[in-house]
DNA sequence: ACGCGATATATTTTT
DNA sequence: TATATCGCGT
């Protein structure tokens, strides 16, 4: 269907000549405009129909977007609600939101239709949850809760839950949920999947779910999807609401997330993507990179408008990227300039070790915040260091400790994630709702109540026989005096003190029902998301007493480990959080998506992160270590998704680079322990990749220069003997690099073998041997999913990853 | 009910 | 190597 062809209600003869008001008061009354270039500008005042904005790294994308919301705004074209507007995370969503406010004097309200993906759609589905048997109360369900929940389904289930783990069925549903598949949709090879039983288990996880009152993260767009699809008054409501729609990162969109975007843009064909089809990066978590590159089909019309000035890197660093990024297939294409001239060429150097490697950077980062390397000193803050696995950052702390070096972690565990969190919100989700049978059972026990297995099931019994809430069940159990000794005095208790709990719970907050308000209504009138100041601080008192007299508060003042300190400080600030909300209803109901933790942190400090956290910051001085095959391009990404996995891990080189400004530094170790295993490395493809004229090679400290003939090198550990250390400078990837930096050229890259072909298929067949470092020689009997089944002479059956064994022909070749 | 030793297992992460 | 989970013994 051809969008352009449809006749179209709403842009009649008014909008046009608002339209040419608006020209008319643009050139003097719109300051958000002067500082774009060309491209930028054409970005923000090509409003109707569908734009593709290619952003490249460093394009001034966010100005380019946040200046064209202004623009719908100032000039009439929509009001701040009728405005869609779609991040990935909340922080993109918060940025974009002050960014606008910036552009418009701070003078609208705010855009309750600005955020990510998932808050939005939660918005929407509050609204229309009884379409999917839902009720607008539903609570959101963190990953964890859905894992216990799973298990629980494949004991039922009879399976056996060692073969069949639950996390291994949470990925499957969640992929389904990201294709926007509905248990019944789930078809073909897939049906095969988790024993032949994935889909079944599947549909009973949602069975469980809607009695739970309950969905997860993927339901969140699932439902909306199926609601636009089967209601079409409901998506029809939509569509002419919102009248523009943009979106951030839309590389990065799954199946589900276009198809709603594709369902409301039909209204009014106003969508404005934004992305960079070579910053798409999350293929592993179903993001579709062909949803960009299919844009102009799906939109017929659609202007394609590309950044390609790039305000962040000298040339050097942006030519070395570019020169790598072309090797992929299937792009869409840009090229990158920038009017900085010169500046340092990217530096590569190769080290003995992981360890040694370490200890350069260490040394380099403090050298370059000296200016002791002939530079204006840099701080630290303008230094970072990004892996490509998190373990790769021990390392570094390991180093940097010791030198004391001050660094800072990006990434890891989520604050709302921690043990401590997850309980304690698990006691106020109890005491708000008290059907909620997953908190129940994550407490009931925490602090050790004396309430084991046993009494436990007691519990599940006695609420499954007569179809009462776990908090009933045990209600039940405590007046029929079913249980003995300590267990029953304390689940009296227990009981006791939630009932008054929440008796205070409904006190406190008497009139905070969701209001069911006529559709248009509810649209016109949304609420600001979780920041109204509350005048009555009750609440949060509560919550410190639910946290006190619960005994929880106290089970890690005893707690004699050294993480203890910091999880009762963690409580401490879940409880000050809860200031910003009016009720603990309220605060339940954003948690889940929109509390993170990234306080400001004023200390100076170097940053250690993955690339994946990576994206979308920058920093002047960039140091990307281990580069080497295996690692990075990483051999799983290689195995599981072929020349797919190695073009997106390509593509997240291309992310490294582009981050630094000024100084992006490369290197690779000769050896590596993995796993405690040393192996030695080869250096990634990735660097024979690189365009020669833009890298500047640096002699390895101690190889060739200092005299050094081998004998000192590494320290005299039994290593040593195992490892060739020619190996790394021999190979041809370093040579075919010298050689090429001589000659100022490029060499083609010779062909690799890769174990997995393209669609993912093991080379193996049945009854091919093979050899495993640790288990022997086998034989192959088989494959599972992405494994092989091996049958070693010694070890038994065993699951692996093909990349772990080599036929037995080649066993010489593992290293020791 | 709980704590300890055996055992398997090993990217990337947001919501 | 390091961690997380599990089953068993107390």
């Amino acid at each position: 269907m051809n969008w352009a062809d449809d006749d179209d209600p709403y842009e009649g003869a008014a909008s046009l000549s608002q339209r040419a008001m608006a020209g008319a008061m643009q050139a003097r009354a719109a300051p958000y405009l002067e500082k774009l270039n060309p491209q930028q500008r054409q970005a923000v005042e090509t409003l109707d129909g569908p734009v593709l904005m290619l952003a490249g790294a460093g394009t001034g994308k966010t100005s380019a977007l946040t200046a064209r919301i202004a623009h719908l705004i100032h000039t009439g074209r929509a009001r701040p609600n009728e405005v869609l507007a779609v991040t990935f995370t909340n922080k993109a969503a918060r940025e974009m939101k002050e960014r606008v406010g910036r552009h418009l004097g701070g003078a609208i309200e705010g855009m309750p239709w600005l955020g990510t993906f998932h808050s939005v759609c939660v918005k929407l589905l509050r609204r229309h949850a009884e379409l999917v048997g839902l009720k607008s109360n539903f609570t959101i369900l963190d990953t964890d809760d859905q894992i216990r929940l799973l298990k629980q389904l494949i004991v039922a289930a009879n399976m056996d839950e060692k073969r069949w783990p639950a996390r291994q069925l949470a990925g499957l549903i969640d992929g389904w949920k990201n294709k926007a598949l509905t248990p019944e949709k789930v078809s073909g090879r897939e049906t095969a999947a988790f024993d032949n039983r994935g889909s079944e288990l599947y549909a009973a996880y949602q069975a469980r779910l809607k009695t739970l009152n309950a969905v997860d993260f993927g339901d969140l767009l699932l439902h909306m999807v199926t609601i636009f699809q089967t209601q079409p008054d409901v998506l029809a409501q939509y569509q002419r609401w919102f009248r523009y729609i943009l979106v951030d990162e839309y590389q990065d969109t799954n199946v589900a997330q276009y198809l709603w975007l594709r369902l409301l843009a039909q209204g009014h064909k106003n969508i404005c993507c934004v992305g960079d089809d070579d910053q798409s990066i999350y293929g592993w978590r179903g993001a579709e990179v062909g949803n960009i590159l299919k844009f102009e089909k799906d939109f017929p019309g659609a202007a394609v408008i590309r950044l390609e000035q790039n305000y962040r890197s000298t040339e050097h660093i942006l030519s070395a990227a570019s020169g790598l990024i072309t090797a992929n297939e299937g792009r869409l294409g840009k090229e990158l300039w920038t009017e900085a001239e010169g500046g340092e060429k990217v530096r590569l150097i190769g080290h003995w070790d992981g360890e040694e490697e370490a200890r350069w950077i260490g040394e380099e980062v403090e050298a370059i915040q000296r200016g002791t390397r002939g530079n204006p000193p840099i701080s630290l803050n303008s230094q970072a260091i990004l892996v490509r696995a998190s373990h790769q950052m021990r390392a570094f702390e390991d180093r940097f400790l010791t030198i004391g070096l001050p660094y800072r972690v990006i990434g890891g565990p989520r604050f709302y994630e921690r043990l401590e969190i997850r309980d304690a919100m698990a006691y106020f989700r109890l005491v708000t709702s008290p059907d909620d049978d997953l908190a129940f059972e994550r407490i009931i026990n925490t602090p050790k109540r004396g309430l084991g297995d046993k009494a436990q099931q007691r519990i599940q019994v006695a609420a499954r026989e007569n179809g009462l809430s776990l908090l009933d069940g045990a209600r039940m159990l405590v007046a029929e005096g079913a249980l003995s000794g300590k267990a029953a005095g304390q689940l009296r208790l227990f009981v006791e003190n939630v009932a008054r709990w929440h008796e205070e719970v409904v006190q406190a907050s008497p009139a905070t029902a969701v209001t069911r308000a006529e559709d248009d209504e509810l649209l016109i009138e949304p609420a600001e998301d979780g920041v109204a100041p509350a005048n009555d601080l009750s609440h949060v008192r509560l919550a410190e007493r639910i946290l006190e007299e619960s005994g929880y508060v106290e089970m890690w003042q005893n707690d004699k480990t050294p993480e203890a300190p910091g999880r009762l400080e963690n409580l401490k600030e879940l409880v000050k959080a809860l200031e910003q909300f009016d009720n603990l209803q309220g605060f339940l109901e954003h948690v889940a998506l929109i509390m993170d933790n990234d306080k400001a942190e004023t200390e100076e400090k170097v940053s250690i992160m993955t690339l994946h956290a990576a994206k979308g910051l920058e920093f002047p001085v960039v140091f990307l270590p281990g580069w080497e095959d295996g690692l990075f391009p990483s051999q799983r990404s290689m195995d599981e998704s072929g020349l797919k996995g190695l073009e997106e891990e390509r593509r997240l080189a291309y992310v490294g680079i582009t981050r630094a400004e000024e100084l992006c530094t490369i290197s690779f170790a000769g050896n590596r322990r993995v796993y405690g295993q040393w192996q030695s490395q080869m250096p990634s493809r990735f660097i024979d990749e690189l365009p020669p004229a833009h890298i500047d090679v640096l002699t390895p400290p101690g190889l060739y220069g200092g005299g050094m003939n081998g004998g000192g090198f590494g320290g005299s550990s039994a290593m040593e003997d195992r490892v060739s250390r020619a190996d790394v400078y021999n190979s041809p990837g370093w040579r075919r690099l010298q050689n090429a930096q001589s000659r100022g050229v490029s060499q083609p890259r010779e062909a690799r073998h890769m174990v997995i072909d393209a669609k993912g298929e093991s080379d193996y067949e049945i009854g091919d041997r093979v050899f495993h470092k640790k288990f022997g020689y086998g034989e192959v009997m088989g494959s599972e999913g992405d494994k092989l089944v091996v049958e070693f002479d010694k070890a038994g059956e065993k699951r692996l990853l093909s990349s772990f064994v080599v036929p037995a022909a080649d066993a010489d070749d593992v290293p020791f």
